[in-house]
DNA sequence: ACAAATATTATCAAATATGATAACATTATT
DNA sequence: AATAATGTTATCATATTTGATAATATTTGT
């Protein structure tokens, strides 16, 4: 008898990432991925919710969530995520390293 | 006779900036022009054409010099930004403050 | 002054993000 | 445990950005 171990998420993402080509465009796009989750930090920090947010911004909390969102594709353009940082009372801050 | 002095672009700007309502709007934005700048420094410093880059990302110089512009009112996606980032080897850095 | 290289502007179809809504899931509160 | 609050996911119409192309303007090099 033989066990098969399922391949979680993380296993796959670790796979996926020995590809350099894969592992280049992931890292490329990681920005995306830490001002999503300095959002959400800064967010809670102030206990504030989505749908907070969602009243300042003008739009509705199911939008934040897809924008926070780690699980999707989306590739948000500038605007909202300077219109975030406002709702924070804070500024984007965009340069080049 | 009256000598009427035609309003420039700056006369403008600087009316226009006079209503807190738009220098708010205009601050705000103000992170985008920054990087766009940014860019346009960073390419011609490595003696970089718009070509150049556009070949890089795989658009045309066109679409390149409507990134750059600061005479429009596109907001580009995180994504566009990203990969202007790349085609210069460095890495857009997004941050709160 | 001329030619070549580079940059700008306008337009349009195609691709993608946005806002709205609803149904559902998870987490806190009592 | 029940309820309320918060967060997630899916869908769809609308709005906006993107890529492509062409025509024009500006700058650079000879």
């Amino acid at each position: 008898m033989q066990i098969v171990k399922r391949p979680t998420y993380k296993d796959f993402k670790a796979k996926a990432l020995q590809n350099p080509e894969v592992k280049k465009e992931y890292e490329s796009f990681k920005p995306l991925f830490e001002i999503k989750k300095q959002f959400v930090a800064a967010r809670t920090k102030r206990g504030m919710t989505q749908e907070d947010i969602a009243k300042k911004i003008g739009t509705s909390k199911s939008n934040i969530s897809r924008l926070e969102s780690l699980n999707n594709t989306f590739m948000p353009n500038i605007a909202t995520l300077i219109k975030y940082a406002n709702a924070l009372q804070m500024r984007l801050d965009i340069g080049l390293r």
